[in-house]
DNA sequence: TGTAATATCCTAGGAGTCCTAGGTTTTGGG
DNA sequence: CCCAAAACCTAGGACTCCTAGGATATTACA
């Protein structure tokens, strides 16, 4: 008998995937193990628990959203940096849903510090440097960014913009638009 | 033995209230029996399964929620009416958590046409007739406002605002002044 | 009031999930 | 070649969702 094969990193990968075939709150370490041909058991040689696949999948979605991002803003400034970094955002929670909304799960401190989160945070302030401003204000208008963003693509994916006829695609080049003119003109 | 009264609204209600407690998406047929005293399957008599505790609640909670948004705008323009709206959903989405989070299922045709969605829309309208908007800005705000709000409100809940000093409430009112001038000087 | 119909609740059980305990097989280094 | 560690297994307990079919309480109506 020829063995999977199981680590750590395969775990995570496969876990992923499966996430965003499934949903992430779908996530079973049932469904992983028959991934990998192997009973349920067998994958606690690996992982303390689901909770811990899950885990893994957060800090995974971090690290490539944090690498798609920088790639996409890289050069860019102003206007173009904007869309870019919202651009990244859409289009990997579209590509990942799963692993999308992996990233909300809290993460206790140290796994946090360990994470891409803070380059992904260093990016989201590089935005603001092309618009004038200073704290507390960057603080604020970082946060509205993110709030915009991440809630236009969670409200997209569970369907809030199919009722309208207007296209999404139309309205998210408008939020941008709204957004840049925002930073421009922040109150 | 005296029959423990279960029927539709009281399971809805408690459904919500046990959402609120322990999260959407731990919201299970189990707990919800132990918490009338009654066996798993007794509940089958009043509910085809979870998913349709689920979308009871999902319903009531979009009805509760344009009741309260109704309220709050009641007699405001403007900018107070936005504010209004917003504190409106910020504050549900606090005080009932499992309820806010139900209502991004995604409902079937004519199960939303039954709900008070509708209703919410109309109130969401109402906040752009203190704004000089037409079609198509109207819906790309609306969906801009939906997304801020929501946005904002989830990642509060998931404790994304709280690695930074700045009180979450300060950037919650910048916030709100951001998508006043947005709406005032639309792009 | 007595009885029939209905609504409510039950027991029993299958299937799936998470996870533990403890045993067996494979693999790679000495 | 042998043996220790790693990978995988079986067995099973606790929990969940749900179905089938039976018992009991409540209501309706004769």
């Amino acid at each position: 008998m020829v063995r999977a094969g199981v680590n750590a990193e395969r775990l995570t990968q496969a876990a992923a995937e499966l996430a965003d075939e499934v949903g992430f709150d779908q996530l079973t370490v049932s469904a992983l193990a028959r991934r990998f041909g192997v009973k349920d058991a067998s994958l606690y040689s690996h992982v303390r628990n689901v909770r811990e696949v899950r885990t893994r999948v957060a800090v995974l979605a971090l690290a490539e959203l944090a690498d798609r991002v920088a790639a996409a803003m890289a050069g860019r400034a102003g206007r173009d940096a904007l869309a870019a970094f919202a651009d990244a955002h859409r289009d990997y929670a579209r590509r990942h849903p799963g692993r999308y909304t992996a990233m909300l799960l809290p993460l206790d401190p140290e796994t946090a510090a360990a994470s891409a989160a803070q380059r992904h945070s260093d990016l989201t302030r590089a935005i603001l440097r092309g618009y004038d401003l200073t704290e507390p204000a960057q603080t604020d208008a970082i946060r509205l960014l993110h709030s915009t963003i991440h809630g236009y693509v969670t409200l997209e994916a569970a369907g809030g913009f199919g009722h309208t006829a207007r296209p999404s695609e139309a309205s998210w080049i408008a939020a941008l638009d709204a957004l840049h003119t925002l930073l421009t003109n922040w109150p």
